[in-house]
DNA sequence: TTCTGTTATATTGTTCACAATCTAATAGTG
DNA sequence: CACTATTAGATTGTGAACAATATAACAGAA
C-alpha cells in the first residue's frame, strides 16, 4: 500500500495546483474575447494601474522572471497594446507603456472580475474550524464549485 | 485612476496564481534531486498508490489532458521509470505501470512532503474571520511564508 | 581612464498546459 | 454485416514558466 504522505488525496499542494489550473480555465473564455492570456491580462492590469513601468518592475510585481516577461511583452507589443522604450537616463532599462488601444482594453476587461466571482462563490457556507483543515476545505469547495460552474456553462453553451 | 476591481492587489485569483508558482519553486530543488518535475512527481504518486492505470485514468485523476500527459509519459518511459502497453482487450487503451526503478523512487520521495510542510507552516496563527477575508489572509500568509523560507534557504545555500 | 563587477534585459532550451486535430479501434444501428 | 458515431491516445502549434547563459550599459576602484 502507498505511503499516506505520498497519496494524492492527502496533498495540500496538489489542491493548489489543481485549483490554479481550474481558475485559469475559468478565465480563458473571458480573456479569449479580449485576445489575452492570463499572464498578459495581469501585465496589463499592472499598467492600467500604474500607467507605465520598467520590465524589472513588472517582473517583480508579478513574480515572473525576464525569461517569461520578455517574450510576453514582445507579443503584447506585436498586438499593439504596449510600447517599449529604453530610458535615456539608463540605456539598460526598458520602460513599458500602454498604447491607446491598450488603455481602451481596460473598459472591455471591467466585467471580468464579477464573472470570475460568480464562478468562485458557492451558494452555501458554514462554520469555522482549525486553520489548515479549514483552508483545505475551502480549497476543495472552491475547486469543486469551479468545476461545477464550468460543467454547467459548458453544457449550456453546447445547446 | 485604475478601477478597483482591476487592481492586482484586489485579485484573489492573482494570489492563487502567485502562490501556486511559489509552491512549485519550493518543490523544484527537492524534485531536482530525483530528476523529476512536479507533474511527473504527481503522475508517479498516482502510480505508487494504484500500481498502474490507463492514460485516461491518469488524465482524469490529475486533471490534465492527453496533450500534456502523452509527452510527459513518454519522458518518464525514456527515464525508465514507467512502461506503456496497449491492452489486449481494447487496443485503444494504454496501460501505464511502474518499472522497478520507478517503484524504488518512492523511497527517495518519502521525505519530500515534510520538507514542503516545513516551508508552508508559519510560526504563528490567530483568530478566525469571514470566509473570503480569511482565505485571502491565509493565502497571503502562505505566500509570504514560502517566499521567506525560500529566501532564507537561498542565502544559506549560497555561503 | 581602464579594469572589474554588477545590473537590466534578452535569448536559448526544456517542460508544462491546452486547444485543435488526427488516427486507430471499438460500439451501436439499421 | 456495413456504416456511422464515439472513444482512447497521440500529435501539432502557441504560450507560459524558468534555469542558464549572453549582451550591453552602468558603477566603482585602482
Amino acid at each position: 500500500m502507498a505511503h499516506p504522505q505520498l497519496m494524492l488525496s492527502n496533498q495540500l499542494c496538489f489542491r493548489f495546483y489543481a485549483l490554479e489550473r481550474e481558475l485559469m480555465a475559468a478565465y480563458r473564455p473571458l480573456l479569449d474575447e479580449l485576445g489575452l492570456t492570463y499572464a498578459q491580462y495581469i501585465t496589463l492590469m499592472y499598467l492600467w494601474e500604474h500607467e507605465k513601468g520598467t520590465v524589472g518592475e513588472l517582473c517583480s510585481a508579478l513574480s515572473l522572471d525576464t525569461g517569461t516577461m520578455s517574450p510576453l511583452l514582445k507579443r503584447l507589443e506585436a498586438a499593439n497594446l504596449i510600447e517599449r522604450h529604453r530610458l535615456a537616463t539608463d540605456e539598460r532599462t526598458v520602460e513599458v507603456s500602454l498604447t491607446h488601444k491598450g488603455r481602451e482594453l481596460e473598459l472591455k476587461a471591467l466585467t471580468i472580475p464579477s464573472h470570475i466571482a460568480s464562478c468562485l462563490l458557492s451558494s452555501e457556507q458554514d462554520e469555522q474550524s482549525r486553520k489548515y483543515a479549514e483552508l483545505r476545505r475551502m480549497l476543495d469547495e472552491t475547486l469543486s464549485q469551479l468545476k461545477q460552474t464550468r460543467k454547467e456553462r459548458d453544457e449550456a453553451g453546447r445547446k
